[in-house]
DNA sequence: TTCATTAGTGCCAAAATTGCACCAATGAAG
DNA sequence: CTTCATTGGTGCAATTTTGGCACTAATGAA
């Protein structure tokens, strides 16, 4: 580790907040970091944080070294980049996020069509349905539902993500296959539901194409798709579900779709995020496979319903 | 060592055109550097250099890696300066280069005063008449007679050099005080010559304050302001010699000045020169000491000369 | 053809880095 | 006010990395 590396590792620290962010975040001890910090000192021969013994606060002259570190972390970044675009064969370690659900569904088959034709490329999966952040983790993928906020990432629609409304057999069994959305609503729904978001109501065209909002009466709320699915399945509640989660239920009948000329609307897409506009061609490749598995007009999980 | 400085080696090794005289310039073992390259290669994954087992060439990959390393040297060069400007007390290493006479004359005494008051800072003191690459030899501080070319280098102007016309008391008995500058120029000379430059004629006001240049019969010429100082003394020549060379010979009596009356025109004079805009502590410091011990209107060394 | 010079490699010693165990300080929680 | 988890720092031993030497192969100039 030299100079160049101590300003970046202070970088980190800094934006970590803590030594021992840091080093959990990197995996090393924090001894390690805390001998590093003490020896870019020594070399730069200035004082860069104010100690005590639970926390530390920057000098002038170590808000001046961020900077500077954060330049450099740039143009090294820029300088890897652009060694990158020369890999004629992807390598290195692609680091991806994504839900649990299109991790398990849509990326794991993918990945492992991918490490067969690239073995050099080590992958990382991180699947997480809470908000990662992409360039803080070091991620160079992540696949969400819906926009990112952060402008400084670029996102590109992969799929769009049609909804549906499912219930199982028993299910109609018991309440009847609804007739119209105001009959529908008077029905249990399991819905999706987490710290930040609830799905409790129904958007859809009515026959003059305005959006209008029905709210459910979500009797059950998980934020795992899976649970969700059983749920429906089990034939107490009705679900309102993006059409990605579905697998063969429409098709072997277990579940059957309700109203289907109504109009839902479509909430978001499926977004590929990535943080830079050169990608390393592991990054482009794996992202072409992706595009290709899903389909490029119709998502392939809508090829199982009707 | 990691990926940020092997792009600096890089980046010296194609500057100096080949791994060995990079070796040299950094006192280390051509095979680490071999080592070090590969390394790099392997880290970026892209071949860097088309070898030969006695050269090599920049591929594309490398020509970018190269300008790229250019500006991360740019980079860190700012901040480990940036960095110098809060040290208080100067420390590190100062490089200086000059020519033999100044560096044995005038540099070192300020030098051992110097590493009396601030015995943090280390001095490197590199005598060579010749012109040196500042940049390329890392010096922080150059003292040279006539203003540099290199237009990228920093060059003020420490002190005049006026140039005397002398003779010792032999060489007046053999030859006879010369009345005139035309007189002179009939007598023996010893005179400054290098490979590129030949000072053998001498320049001078008239009454009119026009320039005007007579040849001198130069019998001697030798690229050392002592060995010309000894030549004079032995009374076989006079010299037109700079004041800066002579010691207490005008004072004693041993060498007397000829046409006291001559306006004799100042060949350029005395400069320091430096890389940059912003110099650490310790440059500026022993920049300052020089000054103060060349004095600030009057050089030193014409105290002993009436 | 000779010969000096260049880059590359294997090996071993030396130097640096890392991680563990432990310490002292501190601030939050009870 | 006390307890206690957490933070940064330090000494030490193990590991990793580095550097230098000796040697090789190749090459271009004399």
């Amino acid at each position: 580790m030299d100079t160049t590396s101590r300003l970046l590792l202070l970088l980190d620290v800094v934006e970590r907040g803590s030594f021992a962010k840091a080093a959990l975040a990197r995996n090393i001890d924090r001894s390690v970091i805390s001998k590093q910090m003490s020896r870019l000192e020594d070399d730069l021969g200035v004082r860069l944080l104010n100690r005590t013994t639970r926390s530390f606060s920057l000098t002038a002259a170590g808000a001046e070294m961020v900077k500077k570190a954060q330049q450099l972390r740039e143009l090294l970044g820029d300088t890897i980049r652009l060694a990158e675009n020369y890999h004629q064969e992807p390598r290195g370690i692609l680091k991806i996020t994504a839900t649990t659900t299109i991790g398990r569904r849509f990326l794991q088959p993918v990945i492992n069509d991918f490490q067969k034709r690239f073995p050099q490329v080590e992958v990382e999966l991180h699947l997480d349905d809470m908000l990662v952040d992409i360039v803080a983790d070091g991620f160079d993928l992540a696949f969400r539902i819906g926009e990112p906020k952060d402008s400084s990432l670029i996102a590109r629609k992969i799929a769009r993500n049609r909804f549906l409304l499912l219930a199982s057999p028993e299910f109609i069994d018991t309440y009847g296959m609804p007739k119209s959305i105001e009959e529908l609503i008077t029905f249990p729904a399991a819905s999706y539901a987490n710290q930040s978001l609830r799905v409790d109501s129904i958007h859809y065209y009515n026959d003059n194409d305005e959006i209008c909002e029905q709210k459910t009466q979500s009797t059950f709320r998980a934020n795992d798709g899976e649970v969700l699915l059983m749920k429906a399945l089990s034939g107490t509640a009705y679900i309102l579900a993006p059409a990605f989660i579905i697998k063969d239920e429409v098709k072997d009948g277990s579940l059957i779709p309700l109203l289907p000329d109504l109009k839902l609307m479509e909430y978001s897409a499926m977004y590929a995020v990535y943080p830079h506009r050169d990608l390393p061609v592991r990054t482009r490749l794996f992202f072409d496979a992706v595009k290709e598995y899903l389909g490029k007009t119709t998502p392939v999980w809508e090829s199982s319903i009707p």
